[in-house]
DNA sequence: ACGGGGTGCGTGATACGTCAACATCCCCGT
DNA sequence: ACGGGGATGTTGACGTATCACGCACCCCGT
């Protein structure tokens, strides 16, 4: 047996539970938002999202699971049935025949316009109307911080 | 068409998106190393920890379902997945014959007990170390703000 | 040129989450 | 007492995430 662990305080606990509660509320309340009003998930939104946002509408299948974080498998089934919703398409790629390209088609580029003013909408009424200015900058560098402490290795 | 929205800002984003890829981060950091480390995962972990904190280390379906904010059907199936692991075994409810209690088998409460302390030294490592005291205590409040103004509806 | 190791991506099995439908049972008004 | 509405919990179907594996292909040393 090793020596006790020193246990989480009150506060060091409710920031732990806290994190976790908030934000699958929040996905829950957004996903719903967007797979109500306009048959999009969130996985849905974030992709079409990184694909507009780059040039020509298209990114290497790789690049794109770079950029989301995603397992590359997991970004392939999802793209599977994104183009099977006519979403998004597949392209082969010249230089390297092993690669593949992911376009966004007229109605995936559609769908998200239509959508993101929603979504805009649906992160200040769950989310930042809530707090404020000060807590929002806090809270972007406490994530970041986060995030860089964890995302190697 | 409606006037256009108002984007957000780049603090702004920075505090959604990092929130979503804080939290994506941490939870698959802790999950691995609890189905790693013991076999269980962090769903199993949070059920267990919720039911020895009961007392006679039983709870009724729906009260356990209240308390993780969970679907019941979400609660059933995975207790059916426990329980078929010998992590916890449902039992009759004598004053309402509808009812079911959910109980800790020995060997349940073998597993959190050896698991619990690792998990707190994940949350610290992955999450808290890198974190200032005010900054925990500030993240604490956005949480319990954001969670307090969404639980309703 | 060729042969082996690494890369880019897809697939199938399995675990998990959500929804809708259902069976059972309680409670309360009449 | 009985009958309907609401509550408790389970189930099946389906979408999604992960893992292990496989295939095609590139690159580089020889």
């Amino acid at each position: 047996m090793s020596a006790d662990p020193r246990w989480l305080t009150a506060t060091e606990e409710r920031a732990w539970r806290g994190l976790l509660r908030m934000h699958d509320l929040l996905v829950d309340r957004a996903g719903r938002s967007m797979q109500e009003g306009f048959g999009l998930s969130a996985a849905d939104y974030t992709v079409l999202a990184e694909l507009t946002r780059a040039p020509g509408d298209r990114l290497r299948v790789q690049e794109l699971a770079g950029v989301l974080d995603w397992e590359k498998s997991r970004l392939s089934h999802h793209l599977t049935r994104m183009a099977k919703r006519g979403l998004v398409v597949r392209e082969e790629c010249a230089d390297d025949r092993r690669g593949a390209f992911v376009v966004v088609t007229p109605a995936g580029r559609e769908a998200i316009e239509a959508a993101a003013p929603r979504h805009v909408e649906d992160v200040r009424r769950y989310f930042l109307n809530h707090l404020t200015p000060g807590q929002i900058t806090l809270l972007a560098e406490i994530a970041d911080t986060v995030i860089e402490n964890n995302k190697h290795r």
